[in-house]
DNA sequence: CAATGGATATCGGGC
DNA sequence: GCCCGATGTCCATTG
């Protein structure tokens, strides 16, 4: 297939982006981008995607991550550059960013249409584990006993708040898979915040449920009073 | 463009991913997913990439993150149904994953050879950030003296290991963009630990370095005794 | 709008 | 390979 030139390449990105098609290109460019950061990309061969809500994704051939990008929400805005170049610009504001992507040959333009009603399911994750305890909270210990899920405190909400055979308050902190410091930090604010606003004599439990844990933080849940129970997502 | 039929579709994918090509497909598609969770995503039509490291990717028409996907290092397996449709599998070990797309109809299907050298200049980073201070350490206040960056402690490393103008010990969290509790966590653990492996009398200092807080960020850190500083990368 | 925390996060560096 | 923290994280949810 013979490649388009450029004025060609733009008459279907216009187009596309016009009729909010999906609109691929591939070729050899240049990337720039100014925004919450900055970056350069020199000379090389990527492929470029504009969505119709507004995403810009600029793909090399290594890595799962795009090596440049826009969030959803840009206006894409192609055209030419003085030396007859294809080249587009995705702008967005809050914050006020900008990607431009200059084409020094493109090798392939497509528009697709795009009909896809289909809604993802997903299963393995943080909800199913806490749906997992919540019919069977014995899963955490005997006589363990929830009150209440995404319960507030002044450090956030906790994702099971609960109480234990011996009457104590519980607060559970579900991760769905392996966990290190952050999150035995993020349950000890919890445990903290919920003994300061009950201002009860008891103290308060902290559970972390999580497949596993790391060796660092089981020390600091050793450290800080708090315990682990093994569980995983079903 | 006449839409390849899955036999010819085949052919090109089976070509492109042995030759160390960027493979594109566009077409009505189911995707499953099993791994660390598990998906399933019924018919639509989506773009599909294979990467020639092992990258699968399965773009809708909207948002930046893809549908599905496979990091880098699947082996990538592409093939006919019983029924005669183009079918690709991508599998992987450690964790065990595999991702399955089966095609009811292929509109286009591509192979590209990638040449691209080019590395990416980022700048705005926490590095940058960093730079900036040891650069001019009066940033943070008058008489800081940075002694070490990547300072390891039973906690992790610190950013910034330092002495301020009266000789005490600081440690210096630096964050990119407006923090929020987490951050707060994170220098709480370093603080906590150095003064515990330094078991000396005086206490350890703890600064924040980053463009804003937010509120509860801000209560976390009076509650802690920490101190923020506002700096952002240059 | 900002804020908060999850994610099949991904990615890179260190060990 | 695991661990750990940064990321232009993205993203949904909530106020």
């Amino acid at each position: 297939m013979r490649a388009p030139t450029a004025e060609e390449a733009l008459a279907t990105v216009e187009d596309g982006v016009e009729r909010g098609s999906l609109v691929t290109l591939f070729g050899r460019c240049t990337v720039d981008y100014d925004g919450r950061a900055s970056s350069e990309l020199g000379p090389g061969d990527r492929h470029v995607m504009l969505k119709p809500d507004g995403t810009i994704l600029v793909h090399t051939d290594e890595g799962q991550k795009p090596v440049n990008w826009q969030p959803p929400g840009c206006t894409h805005a192609p055209g030419l550059t003085d030396d007859g170049r294809l080249r587009v610009r995705s702008r967005r504001s809050t914050p006020d960013e900008e990607l431009v992507v200059e084409f020094e040959r493109v090798d392939q333009v497509s528009a697709f249409d795009v009909t896809d009603a289909n809604d993802l399911s997903l299963e393995g994750t943080e909800e199913d584990l806490r749906q997992r305890i919540l019919d069977d909270p014995s899963l955490v210990e005997p006589g363990f006993t929830p009150l209440a899920t995404e319960r507030e405190t002044p450090a956030g909400a906790v994702d099971i708040y609960a109480e234990d055979a011996d009457g104590r308050t519980a607060v559970v902190e579900l991760k769905r898979r392996r966990v290190g410091p952050d999150a035995v930090g993020q349950l000890d604010r919890y445990v903290d915040a919920l003994e300061r606003s009950l201002h009860t004599e008891a103290s308060v439990r902290g559970v972390l449920v999580a497949p596993s844990v790391t060796d660092r933080a089981r020390r600091l849940l050793n450290e800080k009073g708090l315990e682990f129970v093994s569980l995983s997502p079903p």
